[in-house]
DNA sequence: TTGTACGCGTTATCAG
DNA sequence: CTGATAACGCGTACAA
């Protein structure tokens, strides 16, 4: 059936248009502001103002009149004035690098959903990890008096400017006092560094993190509890991330009595990543149970799994990070720790929001491991 | 003299800011205002106002230090003070879906760098397809004076609210309108629905669409050129994108004399594509050229292959369109009619920031092949 | 329970 | 070339 369901238009008013009773004509060439519907009721602005924030001293029957004739004029309060008077905005900055990553997406979508719930309204901006675009995205919220920002994987230094300027912010996946604290808490390699909390002079910003040690500790675990005895990791760059997911592994296969084994090195570059394991691959034998540094590395291995001739699970397991969509889709579909990345995008929002201790506060999410068919137990 | 006046004034400090704190522009309770400056330098704010617009009527030299002065003291326009007064806001309202979505992400980028290019801000809103939070964009986007809106795959009424509000509208691969205008840019077959185009009441609208149509051509030419003559073309749900590129399809084999060939349907959920594709293979012999609905389709179609014995590109090619990220991560990598995400977003943005004619237009852009290891000569 | 009056920070108009 | 001044739409002391 070629012509599916074609939706009339349906007959709707449009108001100012239509003559209402009682009132004068508004909206001729403006909008619909406070005095029209003051006028129309016979009382003063003021009274609208009240009753239409439910305020207790008002009357009910004009509270419920002036509701109805606000409704019935489709009055909408202008944003602007009341910010200009009030001083106070309802909007949440947020930086990210991009949303084109489907990563992000997910993270500004929790932001998105949790802050309409609240009544704010987010404020994006992709700065595409540029300091210059950074700056004119502070320089935004500024001009629109923005008090709360988040900033998901921030690298300049507008953390520094914002709480400069006396801004609440929350980062989500931020920086080395996360990085610190995530490693205070697992607390027990000693060659870790040394967790020096970079509390100096953060007054009001809270950490949103994953927990990447943890991601880490329960790949590992997985291929451990399936029986594998023969283990390599795939490092990412040297960023945050990277090296404590390695830390993760290290710590299991070490708790497991299986440390040491290989660790591969490459460039951040997919095709490095794919000869990195080629290389590896070459002087390995199976089975072999691989941790990758996240799931597009992940993918990279299964790839060179496959041209040089390995059969994924059956000679090598594989288990990614982060579970991004891609994860579903791979073949075999890629097991991995799935990051809660709407829930950190959520709990940024609530952290900014929420006055109280300006101490800095770091919460940590974990993982979860989501099984698909890249992993089995060594033959 | 005056003028030395100015310069020994623009030596002083700005009184509020002194007060408050020390060499640091902090402010701690208050902003700095345009009155800040104006007494800082000893002008009225008229000519700071003036002055920072670059204003001609206004001596090169205040000007120059009224902008130092500003400089000096970050000094930041208030948004809502401005747009209470010019009653024209700079923001660009954007709804979406979501923005999970890696590819309406990308759209997004492009909305975003174009508006900022152009001094606008967009403002984002993901209604999740939800008629609800459609209107909630708009009440929204109207309290902030928005008149601008971009909407990308609408699926509500938001259209018809927007237009009744009187905003300027762009809408990036909408609805039936275009469809119609695609169906008759094609222009050929006798079969193909009557072309009405949807005009009758969208004085301000202004369409971005890719080729749908096109984008199936494309895709199958390709295949066409390679040498293939036994084809299959898996379609996607009951949607406008769906039935254009199955009319593309359809058309490259007329032209070529190859109608007609098999089309496979199948239910949305990607398990249903596979099935569908399973059921397929059993019954086809190799080689087999296969176009897509989509890249998630082509994947789709690449499992089934994969279990069913058959080698891509060997026995089965696959096109897909869209070229989401997946497509590069495939294995093999999935050739694919790439569409052009971040141009459809940054034209949307001229379109409705354009003050011409509101006589609703549809601009199509054209998608490109994409060709990776998917798809090869027939043995 | 409601009205009056003022000011938030800007820009536009009218004088000078 | 620049300065007063009014007004944008709203919230809130202060009155009534």
């Amino acid at each position: 059936m070629v012509s599916g369901a074609r939706v009339l238009a349906s007959a709707r008013v449009v108001p100012g248009v239509t003559a209402t009773s009682g009132a004068r004509g508004a909206l001729v060439s403006g909008r619909v502001t406070m005095k029209d519907v003051a006028a129309a009721l016979g009382v003063s602005t003021a009274t609208v103002s009240r009753a239409l924030k439910g305020d207790p001293a008002i009357s009910i029957a004009t509270r419920r009149a002036v509701a109805e004739v606000a409704q019935r004029v489709q009055y909408r309060p202008s944003a602007a004035a009341r910010r200009l008077r009030t001083k106070s905005t309802s909007l949440i900055g947020v930086v990210v690098q991009s949303v084109g990553d489907g990563y992000i997406g997910e993270v500004v979508l929790g932001i998105q959903s949790r802050a309409r719930d609240l009544g704010y309204q987010p404020l994006f901006f992709a700065a595409e990890g540029r300091a210059d675009l950074e700056s004119q995205a502070l320089d935004v919220f500024l001009s629109e008096q923005v008090t709360e920002l988040i900033a998901v994987s921030p690298t300049g230094h507008v953390l520094a400017q914002a709480v400069a300027e006396g801004m609440r912010v929350a980062v989500i996946n931020g920086d080395e006092a996360v990085a610190a604290s995530l490693i205070a808490r697992v607390a027990s390699g000693a060659d870790a560094p040394s967790p020096r909390l970079g509390s100096r002079r953060a007054p009001m910003i809270k950490h949103i993190a994953f927990d990447d040690v943890g991601a880490g500790r329960l790949a590992t675990s997985h291929l451990i509890e399936l029986g594998h005895r023969s283990f390599a990791h795939l490092r990412g760059p040297q960023v945050r991330s990277s090296l404590l997911r390695l830390l993760g592994y290290r710590q299991a296969l070490t708790e497991a009595g299986l440390w040491p084994q290989p660790v591969l090195a490459a460039a951040p570059l997919m095709a490095n990543r794919e000869a990195a394991v080629a290389e590896f691959l070459r002087e390995a034998t199976p089975p072999v149970a691989m941790v990758a540094y996240d799931d597009l590395s992940a993918v990279a291995a299964l790839h060179a799994a496959h041209r040089a001739g390995w059969r994924v699970p059956a000679d090598l397991s594989v288990v990614g990070i982060d579970d991004i969509q891609l994860a579903a889709y791979t073949n075999p579909g890629l097991t991995t720790v799935a990051q809660p990345k709407q829930r950190l995008g959520a709990l940024a929002v609530d952290a900014v929001l929420d006055r109280g201790d300006d101490v800095p506060k770091v919460t940590v999410l974990d993982g979860e491991l989501v099984v698909r068919e890249s992993t089995a137990a060594p033959s």
